[in-house]
DNA sequence: CGCCAGGTGCGAA
DNA sequence: TTCGCACCTGGC
């Protein structure tokens, strides 16, 4: 077990608010699944305790996963100098933290996310993790990993049907087919602008799914992915229905922080509804 | 039943 | 370029 300094994070609301799909909570224990690992988080006021079937740079994954490098304070800081009518939005947030995701595992749940539920997009990735990905037993029970693209590349389109993706079948077995490692890092060199068009030229990617890759595979802090709960806001707040014009509105207010402002209305409009 | 859930692709104008 | 619509699935 190692333990972290939590600063001003808030475990529950960055788990749990819809960044990631594979995690359990069971009496204040969070599991996720990271990467290649089975990690377990519990947290007290001071520290979050870390525990993993694999422990080697424990620390630093977590710190970069949960992106506790990043001065948030000093970001919300800098955007309340912007836009003080932010402060009861950042206030209401605090702690939430921007997921770094590994690519891969991150471009396919957000295509499975087109038009679905949370809780069938848990589901199937799910689904898909306990038919092809690596089986680990830690503490008694059982888990399993995101598959790798070698251990998904020879999946049928019938398999993936099986595993409820309905019509996103198609564009996952497309992706599948088309995706090579050289991919992620291809992504990674391009401008955020760019590298959502190039994501958008796969089928099932759209403006919203381009979006939440580049936020929480690649630390873009200035993508908007903006779905229906955000719509609500910005209907609720700024009298802005389009995406366009929510888009504009955001980008010239918050440059390169508008994505996370944006997971802030978000996390503000999700949470009251709830 | 009908509607919608953290959208997207497609064809028609 | 923009606009309207169908779409797997599951839950209410």
């Amino acid at each position: 077990m190692i333990k972290i300094e939590k600063n001003d994070i808030n475990l529950r609301n960055t788990i749990t608010c819809g960044q990631i799909f594979r995690y359990t909570i069971n009496n204040e224990l969070y599991t996720i699944i990271l990467d290649d690992r089975v990690v377990e988080l519990h947290e007290d006021d001071r520290y979050i305790y870390v525990t993993s079937n694999n422990e080697s740079n424990i620390k630093e994954k977590i710190m970069e996963y949960l992106d506790l490098n990043r001065n948030y304070e000093l970001i919300n800081k800098e955007l309340i100098e912007i836009d003080p009518s932010l402060k009861e939005v950042i206030k209401c947030s605090r702690g939430f933290k921007i997921i770094n995701q590994y690519p891969f595992e991150t471009m396919i749940s957000y295509i499975i996310s087109a038009n679905n539920s949370v809780r069938n997009i848990q589901k199937s990735v799910n689904l898909i993790s306990e038919k092809y990905g690596k089986k680990i037993e830690y503490n008694n029970n059982t888990y399993y990993l995101f598959p790798t693209i070698n251990e998904l590349k020879e999946v049928t389109i019938e398999e993936l049907n099986s595993f409820k993706l309905g019509f996103r079948s198609k564009y996952i077995y497309e992706f599948v087919n088309l995706f090579t490692e050289e991919l992620i890092e291809y992504v990674r060199l391009l401008n955020t602008e760019d590298a959502i068009k190039y994501l958008m030229t796969y089928k099932g990617i759209g403006l919203k799914v381009a979006s939440c890759i580049m936020l929480f595979a690649y630390k873009r802090l200035d993508v908007f992915p903006i779905d229906t709960w955000v719509k609500k806001y910005m209907i609720d707040n700024y009298n802005l229905s389009n995406v366009k014009d929510i888009e504009k509105y955001t980008k010239e207010k918050y440059g390169k922080y508008s994505g996370l402002v944006i997971q802030y209305f978000f996390n503000s409009k999700r949470n009251k509804q709830n």
